[in-house]
DNA sequence: CCTACCGATCGGTAGG
DNA sequence: CCTACCGATCGGTAGG
């Protein structure tokens, strides 16, 4: 009844991981590292993964399908408009990187360390992603409700602005994720020009 | 008088070096692996520097010198208004990032690998760079020619889509880099919505 | 620029 | 979950 929810070692596992992996990077890491801190051998590790590529995986993925899952119950929503599509994005990347920091990290700066046939999965699914974002933006231009020569670097900073933020974002800070996105909707839907 | 300017094999070496850790990273890359692509023997490469850190130095700082040259001579030149100065921070650091696509990915994925003392140098050049925008940012609010509520955000964002521009950089396109200085100060300046 | 080689560390397995 | 250990590879040195 006081059940206090208890990781499991594979979540647990995982968790460490990613702190390590943003830190010092995947190959920067070492299996008895992460060991080091769970406090057991190295070799205790594969009772529970069956690599550390298996780790990786895990963690990019982990965010990939949070990110899937904006653009699909946005489909599923079927709400039409071009600017309230983006700030719905936004809003949700934001919380996803905000609630994930470390794992968000590790999707920007690792998912090149994943080993072939897990690589091409997260690359389409990347893909997946930024093509919602660029075809959003693309509804937008033949509305008339946005302007820009270049959707492609639009979608791209865009992306790159969201994906940064766990270079700075304080998880015990004053800001939370939705002022985080607002101000980012107000910079690049209005611009930093008065 | 026909000479063909040869790159001695020190400066070999660097761009050897900048390729392979940007693709595999610093610490996925080895000594071998950059002496094979010479094509000579791993200790071979000891006779032009010191160490593995010692190449991650060059190539950051090299990156880094640059960008601190860009602030030197827009405070040398006496410009003041914030806006143009912003103009010719997009302008000068689009075109460091394009003409060195391989060390500015480097210096922005690969810098945490240096050593203690080289870090902290790092850092403080980076922070000087960052502040000198912020700087400007507030100067414009001031003025009343800009308006944000978070000018550390606008900073980050502006500074993570000018240093995310080598992920689809491609030198032999049609895009040059004044065409992506100016597509960003359009997003940037006036954002996305007409 | 090479060969020969160092100690350290890597991911991972065997076997319990 | 451990101990014991594997072959491979690491950055780097000695000596020429």
């Amino acid at each position: 009844m006081d059940l206090i929810e208890i990781p499991d070692r594979k979540d647990q596992l995982r968790e460490v991981a990613q702190t390590l992996f943003k830190e010092k990077g995947y190959a920067g890491s070492s299996m008895r590292d992460i060991a080091q801190i769970m406090g057991i051998e190295a070799p205790s590790i594969y009772n529970h993964v069956n690599s550390k590529h298996d780790l990786l995986k895990r963690i990019c993925f982990e965010i990939a399908d949070k990110f899937i899952l904006i653009i699909n119950n946005i489909k599923k929503s079927g709400s039409s408009h071009p600017a309230i599509t983006l700030q719905t994005i936004i809003l949700e990347h934001v919380e996803v990187v905000t609630e994930n920091h470390d794992a968000s990290a590790v999707f920007t700066n690792e998912w090149r360390f994943l080993e072939a046939s897990d690589l091409d999965n997260f690359i389409k699914l990347r893909n997946k992603y930024e093509r919602f974002i660029e075809k959003t933006i693309k509804d937008g231009l033949e509305q008339g409700i946005f302007k820009t020569n270049n959707t492609k670097l639009v979608t791209l900073s865009l992306l790159t602005s969201l994906n940064g933020i766990y270079h700075w974002y304080n998880p015990n800070g004053r800001l939370k994720a939705e002022d985080i996105s607002h101000n980012i909707m107000n910079l690049f839907f209005l611009g930093l020009k008065r």
